[in-house]
RNA sequence: GGCGCCAUGGUCAAGAGGUCAAGACGUCGCCCUCUCAAGGCGAAAUCAUGGGUUCAAUUCCCAUUGGCGCUGCCA
């Protein structure tokens, strides 16, 4: 009991980071934090064709901007390493040669062709397709023979039959496997290179790894390497299978499913408190009803015995309300920070703003905070503080303007204004009460004519807030121009 | 094909033999309000099917069906 809890998340940099592995990597780190244990981050790079750096970096930055650091691993360094397994060839090859000379793995110098043939054969039949162990016993003759030919051997592990592997799962419980399903499978490819099932057991056994919580695609594997942690005498850690992240047409999520790689989010302005949390209710529920959580409420509330079995459809709907309820609860400030880069990609600053200018566009994007779900929706909500030219949306705004009060309540309300001493949210909106007062009228026969000349709108915020912000002399020529437009005089 | 995992509203889900089967998103309605959002309130909507076990099954067991995963010298 006095063990230290070690987890670890171990992504393979072949590609942009997917949303799945950042709720792995979330569910990792959320179970390190709350129980005070270790998190390790390790690169599976043995894939040489498809790993890159640039995709490691792209894991590295991301989990940054997540907020899930880790206390061991690439670029932190730590007591267990190399972290990256092209790095630590040289330890697999010491086991390697054990498991060889313990007779627990032999070479195998069956080509691609002959192991594809096999397969066929097997799949013809009507059975199961696996190795069934041609090199298992090959006589020094036959050795020298395929050595003379120049064939590059790789190195399958001995497995028993009938044997009965059961994987301990924290959120499944015992699953119970046949060795017999299981041929002698490649430990290590030709070219000297480790495969996953191997290399990921020599690395959480020597990381001294205690809890492998990763998804639920990996189950089927786990088998394997519960047989190369026997080989290798290695005591075992304990599995965590957490179910699937699906599309919407319930498979597997991917690309045709939209936006599936952390950066696509982070790039439409969502933001990782929004993210966390939404990824933390996919497959996990904390005890109570509160949904809308932060980081250090969902360390407190974490528990692996509430993740659930079933897979999980990504809802973006709700992914946009709870990132929305995240941004409502932004300081001006980092809301600020977050509304920049869009507001200089749509063109409505460049970054240069100081002074007036810098506060009126901090005032201009705050009215947007309670409006968006993410960041990329800002521009389009304060659009039209950015531009005098607008058409009235359709009919029925441009016949506000017909009504019989309006000329009139437009007259008195702009000449109130122009006689107020401070244009503001309040003196506004004490000024539409005088003139709504002063001519007996609803408060629609007011606003309405007004919000139509000066935004060719019916729908929009409050007008006490976008007058101020327009300020008066913009405020009175939008106006004017709406009315020359409809041919009506003051 | 074989093996494995899974199965509560459209979606995320709570539930642990006896519940009017929570809650959230979405949808719809109402309130607030100049309007739209936001916010508040409310409604509709679920235990895949068939067998058992039991006084009693959404809950336990089996089968079926469906979904997904693994079955790679990918991870």
């Amino acid at each position: 009991m006095s063990q230290e809890i070690r987890v670890r998340f171990a992504p393979s940099p072949t590609g942009p980071f997917h949303i799945g592995g950042a709720r792995s990597a979330l569910f990792n780190w959320l179970l390190a934090r709350k129980l005070g244990g270790k998190m390790v981050l390790r690169i599976e790079d043995t894939d040489r064709k498809r790993s890159t750096p640039e995709s490691e970096e792209n894991i590295k930055n991301a989990l940054k901007w997540l907020g899930l650091d880790w206390d061991e691993g690439v670029d932190v360094g730590g007591p267990y390493g190399p972290y990256r397994q092209m790095e630590r060839l040289d330890i697999y090859k010491k086991y390697t040669d054990q498991l060889l000379a313990e007779g627990k793995a032999y070479y195998c110098y069956c080509t691609p062709e002959e192991l594809e043939e096999e397969r066929q054969a097997l799949l013809k039949d009507g059975k199961m397709p696996r190795y069934m162990g041609k090199c298992r016993s090959l006589t020094r003759e036959q050795i020298e023979k395929y050595e003379a030919e120049g064939r590059k051997p790789s190195i399958r592990l001995r497995v028993p039959p009938n044997e009965k592997i059961v994987v301990h799962d924290l959120v499944r419980g015992d699953v119970e496997f046949d060795s017999n399903g299981i041929g002698d499978f490649v430990i290590v490819k030709s070219d000297g290179i480790p495969t996953y099932n191997y290399a990921v057991v020599i690395d959480d056994s020597l990381m001294h790894v205690t809890h492998v919580i990763r998804a639920e695609e990996h189950l089927s594997n786990t088998p394997r390497q519960l047989l190369v942690y026997d080989a290798l005498g290695f005591e075992k850690p304990v599995f965590g299978h957490i179910s699937l992240i699906l599309g919407t047409d319930h498979t597997k999520m991917s690309k045709r499913h939209g936006a599936t790689s952390l950066d696509a989010y982070r790039q439409k302005g969502y933001i990782p408190a929004g993210l966390n949390n939404f990824l933390a209710l996919l497959g996990w529920a904390p005890s109570g009803e509160k949904e809308i959580f932060t980081m250090e409420e969902a360390i407190q509330e974490f528990s692996l015995d509430r993740v659930a079995k079933n897979p999980a459809v990504f809802d973006f709907k709700k992914l946009d309300w709870i990132n929305g309820q995240h941004i409502r609860k932004m300081t001006a400030e980092d809301f600020w920070e977050l509304a920049v880069p869009f507001m200089k990609e749509a063109g409505y600053m460049t970054g240069t703003e100081e002074g007036g200018q810098l506060e009126w566009l901090k005032k201009v994007v705050a009215t947007a905070q309670n409006q968006v779900d993410y960041g990329a929706q800002i521009p389009e909500k304060v659009a039209m503080y950015f531009s005098d030219e607008f058409e009235f949306e359709n009919e029925e705004a441009a016949a506000v303007l017909k009504e019989e009060t309006a000329p009139m309540v437009m007259k008195a309300l702009l000449e109130e204004l122009k006689a107020l001493p401070e244009v503001n949210r309040d003196t506004v909106k004490a000024t539409f009460k005088k003139v709504q007062k002063a001519n007996k009228l609803k408060g629609q026969q007011v606003y309405m004519p007004i919000r139509v000349t000066l935004t060719g709108n019916q729908h929009g915020p409050e007008l006490a807030e976008m007058i101020p912000l327009f300020g008066l002399a913009r405020t009175e020529k939008r106006i004017l121009a709406s009315l020359a437009k409809a041919g009506i005089q003051l």
